[in-house]
DNA sequence: GTTATAATCGAATCTGCATTAGATTATTTC
DNA sequence: GAAATAATCTAATGCAGATTCGATTATAAC
């Protein structure tokens, strides 16, 4: 029986950050409770006082991942000092080291958004709770989904006004977001703390490659 | 018994094909041998006369979608002709164009990529055919990503030859590439054939903001 | 210090697949 | 058309891993 000497009470907060470090090196299939939990001292049974299943579990570590790049981002949208251009170079100096500063909630954003859509719904003639629970976890998926959505908008945004101003080149809005977001995103893939180039270094060079078709001259 | 009325003899490529569709719907592990088969209108054990399997079969998958890539780049790069400009900008053309083709084949390259990472070796004292088998594998694993960086190269040396030459403005070669192939790659996340875009207007868009970093005017 | 609740554990379940085994049917070769 | 081989099937096997259960220990309230 010989309890663990219990270090210390083991909270919410830091499981999903080591999940997101173990997601992050198996994906979320090969990733087993048994692995998370032993990132944090615990047993796979463990978890399940701390979130009601592993769907839970990986919704909560993609809503960190995202709320903690938008509070980065955000703020920067509305500072009315601010020209288009140099709003959009801090957004995207933020969202990239943001990115490389944690590069596993960054490659989990990228990889384990779409095991979400595959969450299965309990499956027999589950106790109503479980039916409870699982309508509660697609309503905060979806949440999550518009969510992000709202972050690109963010971008698209101070893009458009740019544009609108005609500070901006005309360029297919959403398109150009898209575009920014995947070399932005692609960082996580490949980025190493060890790398050649620090995270600020790697924003200052993807913000000189987008910069210049929004500011050249006709 | 009532043997299906046996359409026609599948083949590899057929079943390749099938797959990457499957798996870029529904993601390799979540992804069951069942529905693989059933998307060619077989039975899981009959994938096995086919493949040694599943992870042989995601190999064969992503190999395919691999080499159909580079079969439409790799001649653009040494048609002596063309400057540097001209090559990279039909590069582009032809990889997005190929992805939103393509649309399961460039979502597989994407996200399944890692699970090629994950492949378990046999477990207990399995068969020696069964370690020979892995071991094949492996070599073949690790030619897939050796193959991967020389497609990645292709960029990397068109774009290099530019800068050289000084047709392009100076940039960090590998990680203007990186963000190239981030934002084509990522297309096949976002595309729906049905989208506002064809492929070959997404990949003009594209094109249009990578182009002026490299030859903007000091 | 007694009671209530929060955290944890070890040891079962329970299930969904990948994979194998052993036929059966098609197709080719001669 | 007989023999050999290829392609498929149905019906096990086996196992890994999510989830549950019941017990145990820590922590807080009073």
């Amino acid at each position: 029986m010989a309890r663990k000497p219990a270090d210390q009470s083991v909270n919410r907060e830091e499981i999903i950050t080591a999940a997101a470090d173990v997601l992050s090196r198996r994906g979320y299939e090969t990733a087993t409770m048994k692995d998370i939990a032993a990132a944090v001292n615990l047993t796979a049974a463990s978890l399940y006082h701390h979130f009601r299943n592993k769907d839970a579990l990986l919704l909560a570590v993609l809503e960190m991942g995202l709320e903690f790049t938008i509070n980065r981002i955000q703020p920067i949208t509305c500072q009315r000092g601010l020209s288009a251009e140099e709003r959009l170079r801090a957004m995207i100096r933020e969202h990239i080291v943001g990115v490389a500063d944690n590069p596993a909630v960054g490659a989990a954003m990228v990889f384990e958004i779409h095991a979400l859509s595959n969450a299965k719904p309990p499956t027999r003639r589950a106790k109503p709770e479980d039916l409870q629970a699982f309508e509660a976890f697609l309503t905060q998926r979806d949440a999550f989904f518009r969510r992000r959505d709202a972050f690109e908008h963010l971008f698209r945004a101070v893009v458009q006004e740019g544009v609108r101003s005609g500070e901006f080149h005309p360029v297919d809005v959403p398109i150009f977001v898209k575009a920014l977001l995947g070399a932005n995103n692609w960082v996580g893939v490949w980025y190493r703390p060890d790398g050649r180039l620090s995270g600020e270094a790697i924003a200052t060079e993807i913000t000189s490659y987008f910069l210049p078709a929004l500011l050249m001259r006709k």
